[in-house]
DNA sequence: AATACTTATGGTATTATGTACCATAATGTT
DNA sequence: AACATTATGGTACATAATACCATAAGTATT
């Protein structure tokens, strides 16, 4: 794509004569920014680097990238998540655009926040350079993040909280096998609600998106929970 | 900004060595791409440019334009609409972002949709050059447009079919003083679905979102409806 | 002037959905 | 065996959605 960068200044149509070289228009980077988010033991928690350059040196920040010239940006943010966590195929969506004059100090980088649902078990840090730099953080207790990031994840688990219901979205944070309590106190976690909970089995179950296991819970020192799996996403 | 483009690699932070000079990432663009929506006589409507320059020279396109350097990506957008109808502080919000490969033929260019409802009646097409280019279509006979503009219409009016409800939006495409029975029709032309009259009303009326006028319609051959106004959005 | 026609508006009955709460079941622990 | 704990099924009640009817208030027609 660089090797035919000769624009001229009618070849993009303006409504108007731009005032500057078309060329200063092709000055910008893409970047991705991805929430990863996780869930251990009753919390969410989300997955982040130590910088160790400048800017923001030795601060925390959300795993991204630059957007490589020949990728499409999703390429992007799943050649992000994987290098990190090497998951394939994970829940993943963009949440929004931060486009802000200033919000890079090297230059004029504009970004696209991601969020994507993990299992945090399957999750095994890459061992490489990398590694020591890198944490799951409670959602509650985030420190100040580098550029704009806490916006992000500010935006990202509204999205989040925004497509529960409606997409039914979550599991992707669960064993592949749950039982409804397991889901309701994922969703109680994440919508900071707490649910009744007969009322939530019902609800949930009307809805037809999980397959009910002929397995139970194992090893728990009260009435063991049917598992349940996520019926293939069809709707 | 451009002024102190000399980065090295380090300044940017990878996680692992690019194999391309950290400048072949800042060769991108971006543009604003805006579905702007009005309302007449019972029909949705879409504003829409005649592109007077190749690529794709001849075809109807979403207004856009690349966003300058010094620029916000709001404010790209907001430029656009206000150089094309004269209208400023319009409802507008980003819906998604396209970043395929080879989705510019001309470069590496990401777009940003946004769309903004407009009250057709204020509309006053700026009188310049461009304006016998411009027109508005109807939703339901769009032509093929030039890039991935019909994907980012579709997107815009999906986004618009899930906001509708939950932040009670599209009477900015009505006039100031409106009818219930316009609301309705308005609704359902965007929904694509029919409401019963007596319920609508009450549903409406219950969010406590619209101010009732002392005021009624005029010159209608049958009993005049009360107008209403819409509340200062305060939530 | 009376009648027909059209849309607005208020109301009620019915149905569906959401919520609160209780009873019993099934397991491990003491 | 009694108890603690969570799962699960069910019922009663409250709230919201829907269907539908009756009347009101105008214009147009006869």
């Amino acid at each position: 794509m660089s090797e035919n960068s000769q624009f001229t200044k009618n070849s993009v149509e303006p409504y108007y004569g731009y005032s500057i070289p078309i060329n200063e228009f092709f000055r910008c980077a893409l970047s991705v920014d991805c929430t990863i988010i996780g869930y251990d033991k009753g919390d969410l928690k989300i997955l982040l680097i130590k910088r160790g350059a400048e800017p923001f040196k030795g601060q925390w920040a959300l795993p991204g990238d630059l957007m490589y010239p020949y990728e499409n940006l999703d390429q992007a943010a799943e050649r992000v998540l994987s290098h990190l966590t090497g998951l394939e195929d994970v829940y993943m969506d963009q949440v929004k655009v931060f486009g802000e004059v200033n919000r890079h100090p090297v230059g004029r980088v504009i970004t696209v926040g991601y969020y994507s649902l993990v299992n945090i078990q399957d999750y095994k840090p890459k061992a490489s350079a990398w590694a020591h730099q890198l944490d799951w953080h409670l959602v509650d207790e985030l420190p100040e993040l580098a550029f704009d990031h806490n916006q992000i994840v500010t935006a990202a688990l509204t999205v989040l909280k925004e497509r529960i219901w409606k997409d039914e979205i979550g599991f992707e944070l669960l064993p592949e096998k749950f039982t409804l309590g397991q889901i309701q106190a994922l969703w109680e976690t994440i919508l900071q609600e707490k649910f009744d909970k007969a009322n939530f089995r019902k609800k949930l179950l009307s809805s037809q998106s999980l397959i009910p296991l002929n397995e139970n819970q194992q090893n728990v020192s009260h009435r063991p929970a049917k598992l349940y799996a996520l019926c293939n996403k069809d709707k």
